[in-house]
RNA sequence: GGUGGGUUCGUAUAACGGCUAGUACUCAAGAUUUUCAUUCUUGCAAUAGGAGUUCGAUUCUCCUACCCACUACCA
């Protein structure tokens, strides 16, 4: 979701300005590599709607807006190496970086020693003169060890005492002294590939980027970014930044999570996702999310448009995008609000798109009605609905008669109506439910519809009058109007909630209400 | 620990330094309904705390508290 809203806004960003919206891998981590990641990467942003003008797609193709004159693939790091390796020797020609040899394990030694000291080991102005690096060996010796051996790194030579000034688009002028920061590597001995900072600057310059538009985790390294920048000379052309909230955990603190979505019964995936190692994690998609509602609620976290309109389509949303009306705070998501999109996308849908939508659903349950039926059925029920999944759970007796009565769920008392979920965000005013809610039914409320004279009269009234007639019939017979039509409704339904008598006869026919009727009967004796 | 960022109802957010701090979700109550849902009406609920600047501070400054991020040869 936070990857998904940060392509979001960029892609926003882009569109509006007219500008081109580019799609660059960043995979200079071969620990980290997962097959099928950018795949699904593409697909997720394609299902949103957001088609990337240059990058790569789906096939592995190199997109390039057609009015491109200056070629920037490839848009692989893992690709670009070549590139990256001649601007790291740049840096430290230039001074502004350095040969390092130092070994993972003479790190960790350094690390524990000042930690015993109750100290935290940092590798910069103080301790890189007593550290293995080009600064500190002999020339001969460096250009021994670069010949001989491939186990170095280049490390940035983080500057003393500079009080890097710096301005984000969403957040204002930020300034920190660069005496607090350290040599971060720039080019990695594991893979010889570099790290994000080294192959972010110079992948942004070569490819003429204008904004930056991504997470707040970013910003601690705005200054190194800035310092290399300068280092290389770029600062004339170098982006403008904006560092977008983060998105939090439904309750409790921290950031939104992999695991919270499933802990929590929503999905934090835009697609469903499976792990190469086998764990599959839902997504947003499958679980009936309509792609424009997924969008529309993803933009209203952390930005909003400064009126009260909170349906935008993704066109509209470019229109009315803008960076300085997104907030500088984290956002806690909400799913009970991403219900609520979906349901009112739900029901800007045709009732047509709906039936088609649910169409395959049926089918595969061994049902083939008309579509002019499945869509006379939407056009019922699509108000009590969030999702296309819900259909058939709402109106399954439309389409076979009901063989369960329901044990379950009728409204038995004031204080035990819902059962609760405690993985709901808290509303402290919320009455307490407990498990005793869902207390069976049928000991209880049949006898308040199923009592003998309840279901005669109900059985008269069906054998007189039709749909419309029906309630006519039970007020001038003087037969209880409520008990008598639940009582048909357990018949036709299953259950002692739900649709319109009359609608639901409409649908299956005079008939097969009757046959209900009798079958209730002979279930319930 | 250090550095940076942040803080308005439970949640998302609005409010040129100036109204009774608005809206949506959730929740509650009422109306409607043959039930449930829908719909409609109403309601509950917030400027983290303390100083300062000012005629006036949610808004500007400082301090404190709390939250978050970063502090990897990850991004």
């Amino acid at each position: 979701m936070g990857g998904v809203r940060t392509a979001l806004y960029n892609y926003l960003y882009a569109k509006q300005k007219g500008g081109d919206f580019v799609l660059r891998i960043e995979d200079t981590d071969s620990n980290r590599f997962v097959p099928g990641a950018e795949q699904y990467i593409i697909e997720s942003l394609r299902w949103c709607g957001i088609y990337p003008d240059e990058g790569v797609d789906a096939e592995g193709n190199v997109v390039e807006t057609p009015s491109e004159r200056h070629p920037h693939a490839p848009y692989r790091q893992s690709q670009r190496r070549g590139i990256y390796r001649q601007y790291a020797e740049q840096l430290v020609a230039a001074g502004a970086a350095y040969y390092a040899f130092d070994t993972a394990e003479e790190l960790e030694k350094a690390r524990a020693e000042a930690e015993a000291r109750g100290e935290t080991f940092i590798y910069n102005h103080l301790t890189r003169g007593a550290l293995r690096n080009s600064l500190t060996l002999p020339e001969d010796e460096v250009r021994r060890l670069l010949a001989e051996r491939t186990d170095w790194t280049v490390r940035f030579r983080m500057p003393e005492g500079r009080i890097v000034e710096m301005d984000d688009l969403i957040r204002g002028h930020i300034s920190v002294d660069s005496s607090t920061l350290d040599d971060k590597v720039l080019w990695k001995r594991a893979d010889e590939l570099p790290t994000y900072h080294l192959a972010n600057i110079v992948d942004d310059h070569l490819m003429e980027i204008t904004e930056v538009i991504r997470g707040e985790e970013w910003l601690p390294s705005l200054p190194l970014h800035y310092l290399l920048y300068e280092a290389f000379g770029w600062q004339d052309s170098q982006p403008r930044f904006a560092h977008l909230p983060l998105l939090l955990k439904p309750v409790g603190n921290g950031k939104l999570s992999k695991r919270d979505g499933d802990k929590m019964g929503f999905p934090v995936f835009p697609l469903r996702w499976t792990s190469p190692a086998g764990e599959t994690s839902r997504g947003y998609r499958e679980d009936g999310y309509f792609p424009d509602a997924f969008v529309n609620l993803l933009a209203m976290l952390g930005w909003n448009p400064g009126t009260e309109q909170e349906i935008f389509s993704l066109d509209e949303l470019v229109q009315a995008f803008s960076l300085d009306k997104v907030g500088k705070s984290g956002a806690k998501f909400n799913p009970d609000k991403a219900k609520w999109y979906n349901r009112e996308y739900l029901r800007m849908r045709s009732d047509a798109d709906l039936a088609a939508l649910w169409m395959p659903d049926l089918e595969q349950k061994g049902l083939h009605p008309d579509p002019a039926f499945v869509e006379g059925v939407v056009a019922l029920i699509k108000e009590r609905a969030t999702f296309v999944q819900d259909f058939w759970t709402i109106a399954s007796y439309l389409f076979i008669a009901p063989s369960e009565f329901e044990k379950y769920g009728v409204k038995a008392g004031a204080a035990s109506e819902k059962p609760a979920d405690a993985n709901r965000p808290a509303d402290p005013r919320a009455k307490v439910y407990d498990d005793a809610a869902t207390a069976p039914f049928l000991a209880k409320d049949v006898d308040k519809f199923y009592k003998p004279e309840i279901y005669a009269a109900a059985l008269e009234a069906m054998e007189n009058a039709d749909a419309d007639a029906l309630e006519e019939y039970i007020r001038s017979h003087e037969m209880p109007v409520g008990k008598v039509m639940n009582c048909i409704r357990l018949a036709l339904s299953g259950a002692a909630s739900g649709l319109g008598i009359s609608d639901i006869l409409h649908f299956i026919g005079h008939e097969e209400g009757l046959r209900r009727l009798r079958f209730l009967r002979e279930r319930l004796g």
